[in-house]
DNA sequence: CGGCATCCGTATAGATACTG
DNA sequence: CAGTATCTATACGGATGCCG
């Protein structure tokens, strides 16, 4: 208990000042964002190669996600004015800074899965898993 | 440009496998997640004490973001049947594995906010900020 | 191939009022 | 103090169809 302050020092301090970092937090932590980066990390890919790396990503999401990405300046989109068209995606270097956080929250994810699958089945099974009543 | 392909090593197989991972990562994503594990990263905070904390949350949205937090594992809810009631949030051991990247995800944010903020406001004035067009 | 526009159902979020 | 309940507004997200 007290291992938890200790542990987290000035951080106490700067995490909820992070009311401006809501938005830009909003959109990493967008449920497609996320994907999209990933799918990026590992060099360029054309719009519907997205779409099936992706999977499960409507046309619509992909393409708004994308242009949203485009606009912060994390992915560079290249238009290649050829008959078909075609238009490569790929992180700029300041998307790539990205990816070192992201993999630390998808290893959490990965690491914990289990537990939090767990406590959710058991919260709904038994009304008050994760509570506690103190009594007097 | 190489050292990008080189600092990304698995993480391109495993990133985009996160399609399970999503709904974790839709609520450590969610808006006020963020900002009420940050909150708890001090230490147990009561109700209302959250509520100033966080400052901007309405109570709708607090309830039901600390009653997602309890069902996951990541917080604990204490409830002194004193009067008036008191309850207490704090993070769970398992909940407090995630502040470390929450942090980083943070920290991310903070170090890149200027630039993102740039490029958005580069991308609506000229069109095509960050978009190239190859010519043949 | 790579989109954008439209429609439409649903999920989300805020404000407000009331309760133990 | 610590919520719950209800209503409403809006944003999100999917399916469809058309265009360069």
């Amino acid at each position: 208990m007290t291992a938890a302050n200790i542990a987290v020092p000035d951080t106490t301090q700067e995490l909820p000042r992070c009311r401006e970092l809501a938005p830009i937090l909003a959109r990493i932590g967008d449920k497609w964002t996320v994907l999209v980066v990933g799918a990026l990390a590992g060099g360029p890919l054309r719009y519907n190669a997205l779409r099936r790396t992706v999977e499960g990503i409507s046309q619509r999401m992909l393409t708004l996600t994308l242009k949203g990405l485009v606009e912060d300046g994390l992915v560079l989109r290249t238009l290649y004015p050829t008959i078909p068209p075609r238009v490569d995606y790929e992180l700029t270097p300041l998307g790539r800074t990205l990816i070192d956080p992201l993999v630390a929250l998808f290893e959490w994810a990965r690491d914990h899965r289990a537990e939090i699958e767990t406590a959710r089945a058991a919260a709904r099974t038994d009304e008050g898993a994760a509570e506690r009543a103190a009594l007097p």
